[in-house]
DNA sequence: GTGAAAGCGCTAACAT
DNA sequence: ATGTTAGCGCTTTCAC
């Protein structure tokens, strides 16, 4: 590869007046400009982005922690982070952070090492200490999607998960039901509390008993949605819809709710979280709620471009209104 | 941050020795290693990634092109590989290529401009000469997915296209139906010509008459398997089962005949491709043909760091054997 | 065994 | 307007 030295020699100019030429700025006369101009043309010189990052300390990286690209919920919203990336000439380096902290923490320790400029995390788990340290003392600019535990985040983009389960609940008591389980994920998720939140508070709002939505804790998986679902139907519980945790959850539901016979939406009801890619698959059509994922990641890298020019951001908390998607998976009592 | 000359101020020694160090490689007394070890840990000293990789040209980051992160199909894919770095101490850079040359010539332009040790490639288009002579001149390793049009790759993993389509057409057959239509998808892709060569395949070793198989090109979307499944009902043509050029068409083509009230598979049999994310969430499970996503990333990754080690890849051409999965789309006549 | 010194390719402060 | 020079943080000869 061709060096800036050698289109130097080639123009029979000082690399300085290379740089200029390639950065665009300081004096450099028009007729040594063509030269250089040629020179790089002719050597297909393109300059050493690893130089450049040591030396100017900018990588143009952008560094992005999510729960599991390999998932489509946040492969979307990937996608609407890189989409960002791209339009502001920024690389990005993804990394998987498996709910985990200590992965979380390694994986935002690798995107620091990567000299990235900037990071966008959606993690599950509290940052580990000595990495908010180091982010703290090199004055990294982090935006977090949907919640900053550690103050670490210039900017927070909250999903309204609070408001979705809500309203998911509110849903349902419009539509008559008044025997309702949640299926609800890990209670160590955040996500996982902000929704359990919100159905109290719906049900509190409609001056209902506690007791009017039954919660049973599991994992934000298909599985969990089938199994408990069996469990149900044969404790003898008496229920009419079933608000599942996320789309997972919601087809394990519905698969239980089939081979038993259980027919849907007349017997029982279901409603989802997310409206994940399966969500207008499944038969019968989930309502859910739905979260624009790829908006999200798409807005948090440029509110981190945005940190990175040097701006300051407008809002520094943005919750993301969520959608409630009618289907066909809830009847009215 | 710490450099490695403050290291080598606190631990008394050069920054040679620290380096020595850090590599593990020459000699340093057991005494001065525990010096610049106790001084690494007090100062929380981490190497320079950046100036690591200008001095050693190497930047320990892979490169990888995939269609579209976002899709569930290649996020898979991205997962398998991000699962390898991981193992291998790698870090991924991911770029989108759209299946545009454009995008996808400039993708690859991006990931070696970042001085990625090496990448790998799923396109769909020949890469651009400009960017295949750059590749070649700087002897880039490369895997290609799909597969390799300018012999760029170190060596190719193959989808099975040819096979899965001659195998989905079999069962087909097997299970009595003549009267097969297949919604294919764009002719310009690598993989619709190889499903179709299948197609042919197998109704020639049936000993049936080609147009057995009538073929109809679309794009790879739920909305054409849902306009063309309409358009041939309403044609009055006669035939007993769809195949779909992939999952997302046989989506399209389920919602289509349930519109009109077609039966499933008991009027119409169903076949899609791919096994994607939510061909088991249909109404009926799609029978299709799985592509073992994810362990396809991953093995390019480990293909393509076996070969970053120096070593010599036993094979350098690898077909993934398809799989039909059979499900209750598809009747026998 | 260890340190001094050169240099990877680039940018920017400083001369001219 | 252009060139000279000094590093960015690290690895790696090459002396000692």
């Amino acid at each position: 590869m061709a060096t800036i030295k050698d289109v130097s020699k080639h123009a029979g100019v000082s690399k300085s007046t290379v740089s200029r030429v390639i950065m665009g700025q300081g004096y450099v006369s028009e007729q040594k400009k063509i030269l250089v101009e040629a020179a790089i043309a002719k050597l297909g010189y393109r300059p050493n982005t690893i130089a450049r990052a040591l030396r100017s300390n900018r990588s143009n990286i952008i560094g992005n922690v999510v729960v599991d690209v390999a998932s489509p919920f946040y492969a979307q919203m990937v996608g609407g982070s890189q989409a960002a990336c791209r339009a502001a000439n920024k690389s990005m380096i993804i990394c998987s952070g498996f709910a985990d902290q200590y992965d979380e923490s390694n994986a935002i320790m690798e995107l620091i090492d990567r000299a990235c400029d900037g990071l966008v995390l959606y993690v599950e788990n509290p940052v580990s200490e000595d990495v908010a340290g180091i982010i703290r003392s090199i004055d990294l600019p982090v935006i977090m999607i949907g919640g900053d535990q550690d103050g670490i985040g210039r900017a927070v983009i909250k999903i309204d998960n609070f408001g979705g389960a809500k309203a998911a609940i509110q849903y349902l008591l419009d539509n008559g039901h008044r025997d309702i389980v949640h299926l609800s994920g890990p209670l160590a998720f955040r996500d996982t509390r902000a929704r359990l939140s919100g159905i109290d508070t719906a049900i509190a709002e409609a001056g209902l008993p506690k007791g009017t939505v039954h919660v049973v804790h599991g994992e934000f998986f298909e599985q969990f949605g089938y199994e408990e679902t069996l469990n149900l139907l044969t404790s003898g519980r008496k229920f009419t819809a079933i608000f599942a945790g996320d789309d997972d959850i919601a087809a394990g539901v519905i698969l239980a709710l089939k081979e038993r016979g259980v027919r849907i939406p007349g017997d029982i009801s279901v409603m989802g979280f997310d409206d994940n890619f399966h969500a207008r698959h499944l038969t019968p059509g989930l309502t859910t709620i739905r979260q624009p994922t790829m908006a999200i990641g798409q807005m948090a890298v440029e509110m981190l471009v945005s940190v990175l020019k040097g701006e300051t951001l407008p809002e520094t908390e943005i919750t993301i209104p969520i959608e409630l998607v009618v289907r066909d998976s809830v009847a009215t009592i």
